[in-house]
DNA sequence: GATGAATGAGCGTTCATTCAT
DNA sequence: GATGAATGAACGCTCATTCAT
């Protein structure tokens, strides 16, 4: 452990200890969600998964719900922040295939990572009470698709961009988690992409 | 109802009356979940709003899921007997948009109808139990779908028809159920279903 | 059929009628009681078995319990005249070796015929709600071997006759019961009513 | 209470707490099986006799059964051990009659404590999930007895020591109970007791 | 802060019993 | 009389949450 790691321990060391038991607490709920899925996804079992007691990790999450939307925070801003790098300015002039084929596979890569989470945060992410979290974060992936596809030099063929940055999106989401859920016959993660490709690229931009 | 039906119906009449309370509880369970959320739909109030005792509900499902499940089948079949209709050898001449067109409006009154219910059933579909149901559905829409790409004399994009009926097909319905519950910025029901008719089009068929 | 039988049914058609049905129930609830357990045993299924409905059992019984009380009833009487024969008057001279063979042997026959619903039975008679039922029961057991001990000629050795005729009989009775359904080592039934006739005998009778 | 046993107490408060709280719940068992009988032992009513909730008695125990079982087992434990003492090689020499009434007179005591509790224990005993428990107890209650005929120095009767000690102990255990529920005419506790050390004595031991 | 024993609302389910047909 | 659909009290059990230590 540096000095500087030592003083700033030292500074706050009450936070320095929380996080790590915030961190053990997802990490737990993460593990346990992916695994055993959401009916064994319990306060009491994430807690002994987590190595804390159910009172220490009730002072961390008001609630349960509160780690699963932390989990599903999480997952968000990985999303997010992928799509960010993949869709940014200085891609703009890319191929449309490569900018494309970027963000597809990266979020193969997120959900291929877990997907016993992801089924569970589809689940969630599904409930009434889930409404305007979810809302609140579609309309993120929206703003960031859109934007690039105003300032793209691509030849478009969408002319209202907001849905179409909608419907590319879900059929990229959905489709890629019911293939990871139920790998239907012909269908390996590779062709999976690329078929993905194919759909969101004939769909939004014209073919020479 | 054809007089066969009728006759079969006079000469049992306690069967006539089981077949009311089968359909008061499953009319209870679709209402239940498409107003109030899975999380409501409690035997006991299923029974409640369907206006029969808890015993009686046991009578005619062996268990609560027995009611999800029956409400699933039933949109099921909706669902397959709509592309079935719209997919049919009779159709393999007409103009691809025709078709498609046909096939995702049908879909969109089927969940339109009922967007709450859709929403639950997804969440029950994604439920690690049900993934067998899901996935013998699922084989059945690919099946459909597959065989009249195969059939049809319209110029096909796609070399890989289980992979193409898949990924068609996820992502009309997951976009059309994600639309329905978010009702998102410039996607009216009409633009909605636009998109997803141009989106499907420029995946499978060549564009001249 | 004969003339006579032929008249008695005409004479009383519903009761020969409803005895038929009394007999169906009692023989479905023995048969079930002895193959499936007193968890098995509900009313519905006592009626399927017996081939009736529900509501017809409860024509001919009150209630559950009352089938249960019909059959202990049953098993009570077969007892009883099984020891009556054996104790009567005719056999006070026979030899006690003889006499306590039969009732033995006689009561293991009993119970080896549905070992099953003499477990249940002995269930149900320690229900305190049958503590009446079966205290009734052991004074007419008592009673009997009482008169039989005070007359006959064999030498006794017990003094008091009541306290001698409850121990015998409970000693058999539930050692019989215990043997058949624990098949515990080196206890065959025929070992079994050996030994249970030396217990018997050297607690009540002289040896030379 | 060992100086150890006090030491490990209160090392632990928590699992003294505990432990109070299973010995109120076993307590309350006790007592409303005793008492009301096995139909009043549900474990809403266990629970609120001993002052628990719902939730904190299934902390304990994983089901019902359990309770019963862990009473059970209590009561096994205790007539093992006092058959074990009074059978136990010091006392090979003793006079039989002595022996015997050691035994008989230290069962009548358990029963005694409480009757009804027996008597559900023995309902319990019968029921066909608890074959293996009972046959496991019988099968250590015959290797006692049996031990100990083989090696005293009476004159025994019996040449099949497994089925005289099996037939010895039933007869004994049956009668008791039998006895205490019932208090048949002529059959106070003391007379039960020489009864049954008469009918063990006579049927095991050859009189002079 | 950390602990984990205690809580209790609420769930799914069973089954003896009733009564309109 | 016979039927069986309907009833609902009562059960065993779970688990998110609280709070005294």
């Amino acid at each position: 452990m540096s000095k500087h790691e030592m003083s700033a321990a030292r500074k706050r060391p009450r936070q320095a200890r929380s996080q790590a038991t915030v961190h053990a607490i997802l990490g737990a709920a993460t593990q346990v969600l992916d695994r055993e899925g959401i009916d064994a996804a319990t306060t009491t079992h994430i807690a002994e998964v987590a190595g804390v007691s159910i009172g220490t990790l009730y002072q961390y999450f008001p609630h349960r719900d509160a780690i699963l939307n932390a989990l599903q925070d999480r997952e968000f801003e990985r999303a997010l922040s992928l799509m960010q790098s993949a869709l940014c300015e200085d891609n703009l002039g890319k191929a449309p295939r490569e900018t494309v084929t970027s963000v597809v596979r990266g979020l193969a890569q997120l959900y291929a990572a877990a997907p016993g989470l992801h089924r569970v945060l589809a689940i969630e992410g599904l409930r009434v009470a889930q409404a305007d979290r979810v809302h609140a974060f579609d309309l993120r992936v929206i703003a960031i698709i859109r934007h690039f596809l105003i300032a793209t030099r691509a030849p478009l063929r969408r002319a209202n961009a907001d849905a179409a940055a909608f419907v590319a999106y879900q059929s990229v989401r959905a489709t890629m988690l019911a293939s990871l859920l139920e790998r239907p016959p012909g269908l390996t993660e590779a062709t999976l992409i690329d078929e993905l490709v194919d759909l969101v690229l004939s769909y939004l931009v014209e073919t020479e």
